[in-house]
DNA sequence: ATCTTTCCCACCTAGGTGTGAACC
DNA sequence: ATGGTTCACACCTAGGTGGGAAAG
Protein backbone atom coordinates (compact mmCIF):
# COMPACT_ATOMS: atom_id res chain seq x y z
CA UNK A 1 0.00 0.00 0.00
CA UNK A 2 2.13 2.63 -1.37
CA UNK A 3 1.30 5.42 -3.50
CA UNK A 4 3.96 5.53 -6.50
CA UNK A 5 3.25 8.65 -8.07
CA UNK A 6 0.71 11.12 -8.63
CA UNK A 7 -1.49 11.40 -11.70
CA UNK A 8 -4.38 14.35 -12.88
CA UNK A 9 -7.14 12.67 -14.78
CA UNK A 10 -8.61 14.46 -18.16
CA UNK A 11 -12.08 16.14 -18.77
CA UNK A 12 -13.76 15.86 -15.27
CA UNK A 13 -15.22 18.70 -14.09
CA UNK A 14 -13.98 19.69 -10.91
CA UNK A 15 -11.78 22.30 -10.21
CA UNK A 16 -9.38 22.25 -6.99
CA UNK A 17 -6.11 21.64 -7.11
CA UNK A 18 -3.70 24.17 -8.05
CA UNK A 19 -3.88 27.47 -9.97
CA UNK A 20 -1.07 29.59 -9.90
CA UNK A 21 0.71 28.80 -13.55
CA UNK A 22 4.27 30.22 -13.93
CA UNK A 23 6.51 29.77 -17.07
CA UNK A 24 10.26 28.90 -17.18
CA UNK A 25 11.08 26.95 -20.51
CA UNK A 26 14.10 24.16 -19.21
CA UNK A 27 16.04 23.70 -22.91
CA UNK A 28 17.52 20.22 -21.55
CA UNK A 29 13.77 18.64 -22.48
CA UNK A 30 13.64 16.84 -25.79
CA UNK A 31 11.25 15.08 -27.60
CA UNK A 32 11.57 12.34 -30.63
CA UNK A 33 8.57 10.78 -32.27
CA UNK A 34 8.94 7.62 -32.46
CA UNK A 35 7.42 6.84 -35.35
CA UNK A 36 9.08 9.48 -37.67
CA UNK A 37 9.82 7.64 -40.71
CA UNK A 38 5.62 6.83 -41.12
CA UNK A 39 4.90 10.56 -40.19
CA UNK A 40 7.15 11.90 -42.54
CA UNK A 41 5.84 9.48 -45.60
CA UNK A 42 2.61 11.37 -45.07
CA UNK A 43 3.78 14.59 -44.55
CA UNK A 44 5.50 14.23 -48.16
CA UNK A 45 1.91 14.18 -49.33
CA UNK A 46 0.03 16.71 -46.83
CA UNK A 47 -1.68 14.27 -44.33
CA UNK A 48 -4.91 13.92 -43.65
CA UNK A 49 -7.26 12.97 -40.97
CA UNK A 50 -10.64 11.82 -40.24
CA UNK A 51 -13.12 13.73 -38.18
CA UNK A 52 -16.19 11.86 -37.38
CA UNK A 53 -19.62 13.10 -35.14
CA UNK A 54 -18.35 9.98 -32.98
CA UNK A 55 -14.96 10.84 -32.84
CA UNK A 56 -12.01 8.68 -35.10
CA UNK A 57 -8.66 8.10 -33.97
CA UNK A 58 -5.53 9.72 -35.36
CA UNK A 59 -3.29 7.86 -37.71
CA UNK A 60 -0.58 7.81 -37.63
CA UNK A 61 -0.37 7.90 -33.42
CA UNK A 62 1.16 10.90 -31.73
CA UNK A 63 3.69 8.85 -30.32
CA UNK A 64 6.82 10.43 -29.33
CA UNK A 65 9.83 10.05 -26.17
CA UNK A 66 10.60 12.70 -23.79
CA UNK A 67 13.91 13.20 -22.42
CA UNK A 68 15.91 15.65 -19.95
CA UNK A 69 13.06 15.61 -17.35
CA UNK A 70 14.05 15.83 -13.63
CA UNK A 71 13.79 12.36 -12.82
CA UNK A 72 12.15 13.25 -9.73
CA UNK A 73 9.93 15.98 -10.88
CA UNK A 74 6.18 15.93 -11.49
CA UNK A 75 5.19 16.40 -14.65
CA UNK A 76 1.72 16.92 -16.58
CA UNK A 77 2.15 16.73 -20.39
CA UNK A 78 -0.84 18.37 -22.86
CA UNK A 79 -1.81 17.64 -26.18
CA UNK A 80 -2.87 21.03 -28.13
CA UNK A 81 -4.35 20.93 -31.27
CA UNK A 82 -3.11 24.34 -32.63
CA UNK A 83 -4.67 25.89 -35.79
CA UNK A 84 -2.03 26.34 -37.94
CA UNK A 85 -3.02 29.66 -40.06
CA UNK A 86 -5.75 31.24 -40.70
CA UNK A 87 -6.87 29.67 -44.30
CA UNK A 88 -9.57 27.03 -45.31
CA UNK A 89 -8.03 24.77 -47.34
CA UNK A 90 -9.22 23.05 -50.82
CA UNK A 91 -7.84 19.85 -52.29
CA UNK A 92 -8.02 20.34 -56.10
CA UNK A 93 -5.85 19.43 -59.48
CA UNK A 94 -4.10 16.73 -57.30
CA UNK A 95 -2.84 18.99 -54.23
CA UNK A 96 -4.30 21.35 -51.48
CA UNK A 97 -4.46 25.10 -51.22
CA UNK A 98 -5.22 27.41 -49.28
CA UNK A 99 -8.65 28.98 -50.37
CA UNK A 100 -10.06 31.84 -48.54
CA UNK A 101 -9.94 32.77 -44.37
CA UNK A 102 -10.36 30.42 -41.57
CA UNK A 103 -13.84 29.66 -39.81
CA UNK A 104 -14.13 31.31 -36.65
CA UNK A 105 -13.19 28.02 -33.87
CA UNK A 106 -13.36 28.56 -30.49
CA UNK A 107 -9.98 28.29 -28.88
CA UNK A 108 -8.39 25.05 -28.94
CA UNK A 109 -8.52 23.05 -25.52
CA UNK A 110 -5.46 21.13 -24.32
CA UNK A 111 -6.03 17.47 -23.56
CA UNK A 112 -3.97 16.08 -20.65
CA UNK A 113 -2.22 13.06 -21.32
CA UNK A 114 -4.00 10.62 -19.19
CA UNK A 115 -1.25 9.76 -16.89
CA UNK A 116 -1.47 13.02 -15.72
CA UNK A 117 1.68 14.51 -13.36
CA UNK A 118 3.96 11.71 -12.23
CA UNK A 119 7.53 11.65 -11.91
CA UNK A 120 9.70 12.93 -15.16
CA UNK A 121 11.48 9.22 -14.34
CA UNK A 122 8.70 7.58 -15.89
CA UNK A 123 7.65 9.84 -18.54
CA UNK A 124 10.94 9.02 -19.73
CA UNK A 125 11.23 5.06 -19.54
CA UNK A 126 8.01 4.52 -21.99
CA UNK A 127 6.96 6.32 -25.28
CA UNK A 128 4.49 8.46 -24.84
CA UNK A 129 1.24 8.19 -26.73
CA UNK A 130 -2.23 9.57 -26.93
CA UNK A 131 -4.02 6.74 -27.27
CA UNK A 132 -7.04 7.92 -25.86
CA UNK A 133 -8.51 11.03 -27.77
CA UNK A 134 -10.69 11.21 -30.99
CA UNK A 135 -11.09 14.03 -33.40
CA UNK A 136 -14.54 15.17 -33.98
CA UNK A 137 -16.16 17.80 -36.08
CA UNK A 138 -19.33 18.84 -33.02
CA UNK A 139 -18.63 21.60 -31.66
CA UNK A 140 -17.26 21.67 -28.12
CA UNK A 141 -20.52 22.15 -26.47
CA UNK A 142 -21.97 18.94 -27.68
CA UNK A 143 -19.55 16.66 -26.21
CA UNK A 144 -20.28 13.89 -23.32
CA UNK A 145 -17.08 13.76 -21.17
CA UNK A 146 -14.23 12.05 -23.31
CA UNK A 147 -11.34 12.15 -25.00
CA UNK A 148 -12.81 13.99 -28.25
CA UNK A 149 -11.16 16.59 -29.69
CA UNK A 150 -13.13 19.66 -31.96
CA UNK A 151 -11.36 20.60 -35.03
CA UNK A 152 -13.19 22.13 -38.19
CA UNK A 153 -12.67 20.25 -41.74
CA UNK A 154 -10.35 21.61 -44.27
CA UNK A 155 -8.47 23.30 -41.57
CA UNK A 156 -4.55 22.65 -41.00
CA UNK A 157 -3.76 22.16 -37.26
CA UNK A 158 -0.39 21.77 -35.32
CA UNK A 159 -0.51 18.77 -32.89
CA UNK A 160 1.58 20.72 -29.92
CA UNK A 161 2.74 19.37 -26.56
CA UNK A 162 3.30 21.13 -23.49
CA UNK A 163 5.15 20.17 -20.16
CA UNK A 164 4.44 21.32 -17.01
CA UNK A 165 5.73 20.69 -13.76
CA UNK A 166 4.35 20.63 -10.57
CA UNK A 167 6.81 22.58 -8.23
CA UNK A 168 5.36 22.66 -4.08
CA UNK A 169 6.97 25.83 -2.56
CA UNK A 170 6.61 28.39 -2.03
CA UNK A 171 3.39 27.04 -2.74
CA UNK A 172 1.76 24.40 -4.72
CA UNK A 173 1.89 25.72 -8.54
CA UNK A 174 2.62 24.45 -11.91
CA UNK A 175 4.72 25.70 -14.64
CA UNK A 176 5.19 25.88 -18.13
CA UNK A 177 8.88 24.46 -18.96
CA UNK A 178 8.48 23.18 -22.72
CA UNK A 179 6.32 22.92 -25.78
CA UNK A 180 7.54 20.87 -29.06
CA UNK A 181 5.46 21.43 -32.15
CA UNK A 182 6.78 18.97 -34.66
CA UNK A 183 6.00 20.24 -38.50
CA UNK A 184 6.24 16.45 -39.88
CA UNK A 185 3.07 15.75 -37.57
CA UNK A 186 0.53 19.00 -38.82
CA UNK A 187 -2.74 17.68 -40.84
CA UNK A 188 -5.64 19.27 -42.49
CA UNK A 189 -8.52 17.82 -41.08
CA UNK A 190 -10.93 16.09 -43.07
CA UNK A 191 -14.42 14.23 -43.79
CA UNK A 192 -13.27 12.27 -46.53
CA UNK A 193 -9.99 11.42 -47.48
CA UNK A 194 -8.87 13.49 -50.41
CA UNK A 195 -5.61 12.39 -51.58
CA UNK A 196 -5.63 9.10 -52.67
CA UNK A 197 -2.09 8.77 -51.47
CA UNK A 198 -2.53 9.61 -48.64
CA UNK A 199 -5.64 6.94 -48.94
CA UNK A 200 -3.26 3.86 -49.97
CA UNK A 201 -0.26 5.27 -47.07
CA UNK A 202 -3.62 4.76 -44.44
CA UNK A 203 -4.56 1.33 -45.70
CA UNK A 204 -1.21 0.39 -46.34
CA UNK A 205 0.64 0.67 -42.50
CA UNK A 206 -3.18 0.95 -40.56
CA UNK A 207 -3.66 -2.82 -39.56
CA UNK A 208 -7.43 -1.64 -39.10
CA UNK A 209 -8.02 -0.66 -42.51
CA UNK A 210 -8.97 -3.04 -44.73
CA UNK A 211 -7.04 -3.67 -47.94
CA UNK A 212 -4.07 -5.47 -46.97
CA UNK A 213 -5.73 -9.22 -47.27
CA UNK A 214 -9.00 -7.30 -49.00
CA UNK A 215 -9.57 -5.98 -52.07
CA UNK A 216 -5.13 -5.66 -53.18
CA UNK A 217 -5.25 -8.57 -54.29
CA UNK A 218 -8.67 -9.11 -56.20
CA UNK A 219 -11.24 -8.86 -55.06
CA UNK A 220 -15.42 -8.47 -56.12
CA UNK A 221 -15.24 -4.46 -55.42
CA UNK A 222 -14.41 -2.50 -57.97
CA UNK A 223 -12.17 0.25 -57.49
CA UNK A 224 -11.44 3.69 -59.27
CA UNK A 225 -7.97 4.58 -57.44
CA UNK A 226 -4.65 4.57 -59.25
CA UNK A 227 -1.16 6.11 -58.49
CA UNK A 228 2.25 5.83 -56.76
CA UNK A 229 2.90 5.87 -52.78
CA UNK A 230 3.68 3.02 -50.37
CA UNK B 1 -4.57 23.63 -18.73
CA UNK B 2 -5.81 23.03 -15.05
CA UNK B 3 -5.49 20.09 -12.61
CA UNK B 4 -8.75 18.73 -11.76
CA UNK B 5 -7.24 15.71 -9.13
CA UNK B 6 -4.46 13.94 -8.46
CA UNK B 7 -4.33 9.95 -8.85
CA UNK B 8 -1.74 7.64 -8.43
CA UNK B 9 -0.74 4.82 -10.71
CA UNK B 10 -0.76 1.36 -9.75
CA UNK B 11 2.06 -1.33 -10.23
CA UNK B 12 4.81 0.49 -10.93
CA UNK B 13 8.07 0.92 -9.20
CA UNK B 14 8.77 4.27 -7.87
CA UNK B 15 8.61 4.77 -4.34
CA UNK B 16 8.46 8.14 -3.98
CA UNK B 17 5.38 9.80 -2.04
CA UNK B 18 3.72 9.36 1.40
CA UNK B 19 5.30 6.62 3.71
CA UNK B 20 3.31 7.81 6.37
CA UNK B 21 0.51 5.59 7.40
CA UNK B 22 -2.46 6.09 10.31
CA UNK B 23 -5.85 4.49 10.57
CA UNK B 24 -8.94 6.42 11.79
CA UNK B 25 -12.36 4.69 10.61
CA UNK B 26 -15.29 6.70 9.35
CA UNK B 27 -18.09 4.62 9.99
CA UNK B 28 -20.20 6.89 7.64
CA UNK B 29 -18.61 5.17 4.77
CA UNK B 30 -21.13 2.78 3.01
CA UNK B 31 -20.27 0.33 0.07
CA UNK B 32 -22.77 -1.34 -2.37
CA UNK B 33 -22.04 -4.00 -4.81
CA UNK B 34 -23.81 -2.71 -8.07
CA UNK B 35 -24.34 -6.55 -9.65
CA UNK B 36 -25.50 -7.74 -6.38
CA UNK B 37 -27.63 -10.04 -7.54
CA UNK B 38 -25.65 -12.06 -9.57
CA UNK B 39 -23.05 -12.30 -7.12
CA UNK B 40 -25.97 -13.61 -4.99
CA UNK B 41 -27.02 -16.56 -7.51
CA UNK B 42 -23.17 -17.64 -7.86
CA UNK B 43 -22.58 -17.31 -4.22
CA UNK B 44 -25.16 -19.82 -3.75
CA UNK B 45 -23.20 -22.40 -5.76
CA UNK B 46 -20.15 -21.24 -4.15
CA UNK B 47 -18.35 -19.09 -6.92
CA UNK B 48 -15.19 -20.01 -8.76
CA UNK B 49 -12.71 -17.58 -10.75
CA UNK B 50 -10.58 -19.38 -13.00
CA UNK B 51 -7.05 -18.19 -12.74
CA UNK B 52 -4.37 -18.62 -15.60
CA UNK B 53 -1.08 -18.01 -16.14
CA UNK B 54 -1.45 -15.08 -18.20
CA UNK B 55 -4.51 -14.12 -16.01
CA UNK B 56 -8.13 -14.68 -16.35
CA UNK B 57 -10.78 -11.80 -15.66
CA UNK B 58 -12.94 -11.65 -13.13
CA UNK B 59 -16.68 -12.25 -13.85
CA UNK B 60 -19.07 -11.21 -12.07
CA UNK B 61 -16.99 -7.57 -12.01
CA UNK B 62 -16.38 -6.65 -9.05
CA UNK B 63 -17.78 -3.27 -9.37
CA UNK B 64 -19.51 -0.87 -6.54
CA UNK B 65 -20.41 2.01 -5.20
CA UNK B 66 -19.36 4.26 -2.15
CA UNK B 67 -21.07 6.52 -0.36
CA UNK B 68 -20.46 9.27 3.08
CA UNK B 69 -16.69 10.22 1.55
CA UNK B 70 -15.82 14.27 2.03
CA UNK B 71 -16.58 15.12 -1.00
CA UNK B 72 -12.95 17.35 -1.15
CA UNK B 73 -10.42 14.70 0.10
CA UNK B 74 -8.72 12.63 -2.14
CA UNK B 75 -8.98 8.97 -1.52
CA UNK B 76 -7.73 6.41 -2.67
CA UNK B 77 -9.11 2.58 -3.25
CA UNK B 78 -7.41 -0.35 -2.42
CA UNK B 79 -8.30 -4.42 -3.43
CA UNK B 80 -6.99 -7.29 -1.46
CA UNK B 81 -7.57 -10.84 -2.26
CA UNK B 82 -7.42 -11.89 1.33
CA UNK B 83 -7.00 -15.67 1.97
CA UNK B 84 -11.00 -16.62 3.59
CA UNK B 85 -9.12 -19.21 5.34
CA UNK B 86 -6.13 -21.92 6.12
CA UNK B 87 -7.87 -24.67 3.83
CA UNK B 88 -7.40 -26.53 0.70
CA UNK B 89 -10.26 -27.35 -0.81
CA UNK B 90 -11.77 -30.24 -3.29
CA UNK B 91 -14.98 -30.09 -4.87
CA UNK B 92 -16.62 -33.91 -4.56
CA UNK B 93 -19.78 -35.24 -4.74
CA UNK B 94 -20.89 -32.07 -5.76
CA UNK B 95 -19.61 -30.06 -3.12
CA UNK B 96 -16.73 -28.50 -1.78
CA UNK B 97 -14.63 -29.11 1.39
CA UNK B 98 -12.41 -28.24 2.99
CA UNK B 99 -9.21 -31.09 2.76
CA UNK B 100 -6.44 -30.15 4.66
CA UNK B 101 -3.70 -27.05 4.96
CA UNK B 102 -3.95 -24.41 2.94
CA UNK B 103 -0.55 -24.03 0.53
CA UNK B 104 1.78 -21.16 2.18
CA UNK B 105 1.56 -18.06 0.48
CA UNK B 106 3.15 -15.00 0.13
CA UNK B 107 1.13 -11.94 1.25
CA UNK B 108 -1.70 -10.82 -0.64
CA UNK B 109 -0.73 -7.78 -2.15
CA UNK B 110 -3.55 -5.08 -2.69
CA UNK B 111 -4.50 -3.21 -5.83
CA UNK B 112 -4.62 0.40 -6.01
CA UNK B 113 -7.45 1.36 -8.23
CA UNK B 114 -6.43 2.77 -11.48
CA UNK B 115 -8.02 6.02 -10.72
CA UNK B 116 -5.92 6.54 -7.73
CA UNK B 117 -6.38 9.22 -5.44
CA UNK B 118 -9.26 11.41 -6.57
CA UNK B 119 -11.68 13.56 -4.92
CA UNK B 120 -14.25 11.82 -3.02
CA UNK B 121 -16.89 13.31 -4.80
CA UNK B 122 -15.46 11.58 -8.39
CA UNK B 123 -15.35 8.26 -6.51
CA UNK B 124 -19.03 8.94 -4.94
CA UNK B 125 -20.39 9.65 -8.58
CA UNK B 126 -19.64 6.70 -10.64
CA UNK B 127 -19.76 3.05 -9.82
CA UNK B 128 -16.04 1.80 -9.18
CA UNK B 129 -15.00 -1.52 -11.25
CA UNK B 130 -11.71 -3.14 -10.87
CA UNK B 131 -11.93 -3.75 -14.67
CA UNK B 132 -8.31 -4.24 -15.65
CA UNK B 133 -7.38 -6.76 -12.90
CA UNK B 134 -6.72 -10.62 -14.06
CA UNK B 135 -6.28 -13.40 -11.90
CA UNK B 136 -3.08 -15.70 -12.43
CA UNK B 137 -1.84 -18.71 -10.63
CA UNK B 138 1.72 -17.57 -11.76
CA UNK B 139 3.93 -17.00 -8.27
CA UNK B 140 4.31 -12.65 -8.05
CA UNK B 141 7.84 -13.12 -9.06
CA UNK B 142 7.29 -13.64 -12.35
CA UNK B 143 5.01 -11.16 -13.22
CA UNK B 144 5.43 -8.25 -15.04
CA UNK B 145 4.49 -4.91 -14.56
CA UNK B 146 0.71 -5.70 -15.17
CA UNK B 147 -2.51 -5.81 -12.85
CA UNK B 148 -1.67 -9.56 -12.34
CA UNK B 149 -2.71 -10.96 -8.90
CA UNK B 150 -1.47 -14.22 -7.67
CA UNK B 151 -3.81 -16.47 -6.52
CA UNK B 152 -3.80 -19.74 -5.63
CA UNK B 153 -5.85 -22.73 -6.61
CA UNK B 154 -8.37 -24.47 -5.12
CA UNK B 155 -8.24 -21.97 -2.07
CA UNK B 156 -10.84 -19.70 -1.15
CA UNK B 157 -10.57 -15.51 -1.12
CA UNK B 158 -12.18 -13.03 -0.05
CA UNK B 159 -11.81 -9.60 -1.98
CA UNK B 160 -11.79 -6.86 0.55
CA UNK B 161 -11.18 -3.41 -0.29
CA UNK B 162 -9.44 -0.67 1.75
CA UNK B 163 -10.62 3.16 1.56
CA UNK B 164 -7.58 5.37 2.57
CA UNK B 165 -7.73 9.51 2.63
CA UNK B 166 -5.01 11.39 2.07
CA UNK B 167 -3.84 14.38 4.52
CA UNK B 168 -1.77 17.65 4.54
CA UNK B 169 -1.24 18.56 7.43
CA UNK B 170 0.45 18.91 9.77
CA UNK B 171 2.58 17.05 6.69
CA UNK B 172 1.45 14.63 4.08
CA UNK B 173 0.39 11.27 4.79
CA UNK B 174 -2.36 9.03 4.41
CA UNK B 175 -4.45 7.01 7.06
CA UNK B 176 -7.21 3.91 6.42
CA UNK B 177 -10.64 5.61 6.91
CA UNK B 178 -12.64 1.88 5.68
CA UNK B 179 -12.50 -1.34 5.05
CA UNK B 180 -15.38 -3.61 3.28
CA UNK B 181 -15.32 -7.45 2.54
CA UNK B 182 -18.83 -8.52 0.63
CA UNK B 183 -19.25 -12.21 2.09
CA UNK B 184 -21.15 -12.68 -1.48
CA UNK B 185 -18.27 -11.97 -3.46
CA UNK B 186 -15.87 -14.72 -1.82
CA UNK B 187 -15.18 -17.20 -4.63
CA UNK B 188 -12.42 -20.59 -4.73
CA UNK B 189 -9.77 -20.68 -7.47
CA UNK B 190 -9.82 -23.01 -9.80
CA UNK B 191 -8.07 -23.82 -13.03
CA UNK B 192 -10.86 -25.16 -14.40
CA UNK B 193 -14.42 -24.76 -13.58
CA UNK B 194 -15.46 -27.69 -10.74
CA UNK B 195 -19.77 -27.15 -10.35
CA UNK B 196 -21.23 -27.41 -13.95
CA UNK B 197 -24.18 -24.91 -12.05
CA UNK B 198 -21.34 -22.44 -11.82
CA UNK B 199 -20.55 -23.01 -15.64
CA UNK B 200 -23.85 -22.26 -16.53
CA UNK B 201 -24.07 -19.03 -14.46
CA UNK B 202 -20.71 -17.64 -16.43
CA UNK B 203 -22.10 -18.61 -19.68
CA UNK B 204 -25.80 -17.42 -18.93
CA UNK B 205 -24.49 -14.08 -18.01
CA UNK B 206 -20.86 -13.34 -19.38
CA UNK B 207 -21.55 -11.79 -22.87
CA UNK B 208 -18.00 -13.21 -23.47
CA UNK B 209 -18.82 -16.60 -23.05
CA UNK B 210 -20.10 -18.95 -25.74
CA UNK B 211 -23.09 -20.95 -25.63
CA UNK B 212 -26.16 -18.06 -26.05
CA UNK B 213 -26.65 -18.80 -29.59
CA UNK B 214 -23.74 -21.33 -29.79
CA UNK B 215 -24.49 -25.21 -28.53
CA UNK B 216 -27.37 -24.13 -26.35
CA UNK B 217 -30.06 -24.40 -29.04
CA UNK B 218 -28.32 -27.70 -30.96
CA UNK B 219 -24.75 -27.51 -32.32
CA UNK B 220 -22.28 -30.23 -33.47
CA UNK B 221 -20.47 -30.16 -30.36
CA UNK B 222 -22.19 -33.07 -27.80
CA UNK B 223 -22.33 -32.37 -24.69
CA UNK B 224 -22.66 -34.02 -21.11
CA UNK B 225 -23.93 -31.41 -18.45
CA UNK B 226 -27.13 -31.57 -16.61
CA UNK B 227 -28.80 -29.28 -14.12
CA UNK B 228 -30.95 -26.26 -13.06
CA UNK B 229 -29.26 -22.95 -12.77
CA UNK B 230 -30.23 -19.53 -14.60
C1' DA C 1 -23.55 21.32 -60.92
C1' DT C 2 -20.13 20.94 -57.36
C1' DC C 3 -18.32 20.06 -53.02
C1' DT C 4 -18.70 18.38 -48.33
C1' DT C 5 -20.86 15.62 -44.91
C1' DT C 6 -23.39 11.71 -43.16
C1' DC C 7 -24.65 7.11 -42.70
C1' DC C 8 -24.53 2.15 -43.13
C1' DC C 9 -21.72 -1.46 -44.24
C1' DA C 10 -18.27 -5.33 -44.96
C1' DC C 11 -14.08 -6.31 -43.26
C1' DC C 12 -10.59 -6.14 -40.32
C1' DT C 13 -7.84 -6.31 -35.39
C1' DA C 14 -7.91 -7.28 -30.61
C1' DG C 15 -9.06 -9.86 -27.03
C1' DG C 16 -12.44 -12.35 -23.56
C1' DT C 17 -14.92 -17.25 -23.19
C1' DG C 18 -15.43 -22.27 -22.08
C1' DT C 19 -14.10 -26.83 -24.33
C1' DG C 20 -11.80 -31.05 -24.51
C1' DA C 21 -7.80 -33.41 -25.17
C1' DA C 22 -3.18 -33.72 -23.69
C1' DC C 23 -0.04 -33.26 -20.14
C1' DC C 24 1.98 -33.89 -15.52
C1' DA D 1 -5.26 -44.63 -11.62
C1' DT D 2 -6.48 -39.94 -10.11
C1' DG D 3 -6.84 -35.19 -10.15
C1' DG D 4 -5.15 -30.78 -11.22
C1' DT D 5 -3.11 -27.94 -14.98
C1' DT D 6 -2.05 -26.48 -19.58
C1' DC D 7 -2.77 -25.58 -24.31
C1' DA D 8 -4.79 -24.81 -28.88
C1' DC D 9 -9.03 -23.73 -30.52
C1' DA D 10 -13.70 -22.26 -32.15
C1' DC D 11 -16.65 -18.82 -31.06
C1' DC D 12 -17.95 -14.84 -29.22
C1' DT D 13 -17.91 -9.29 -28.09
C1' DA D 14 -16.01 -4.88 -28.96
C1' DG D 15 -14.47 -1.63 -31.75
C1' DG D 16 -11.25 0.61 -35.53
C1' DT D 17 -11.11 0.96 -41.03
C1' DG D 18 -12.23 2.95 -45.64
C1' DG D 19 -15.98 2.48 -49.27
C1' DG D 20 -19.85 4.12 -51.52
C1' DA D 21 -24.35 5.78 -51.85
C1' DA D 22 -27.13 9.28 -50.36
C1' DA D 23 -27.97 13.55 -48.36
C1' DG D 24 -27.16 18.40 -47.58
Amino acid sequence: VDPTHFSIQPNLSLNQAFPIKTEEIDDRIKFRLTNEALWDNFHKHTTEMIVTKAGRKMFPKFEFTIDGLDPKGWYGIYLTMVPKDQNRYKFQAGEWSAVGQADVRPPAMPVIHENGFIVGNVWMSNPICYDRIKLTNLPQSDQTNKYLISLASMHKYQPTISVYLMNQSPHYHYKLVATWAPKTAEFIAVTAYQNQNVTKLKINNNPFAKGKKGFREGSIRKRSHSSSPD
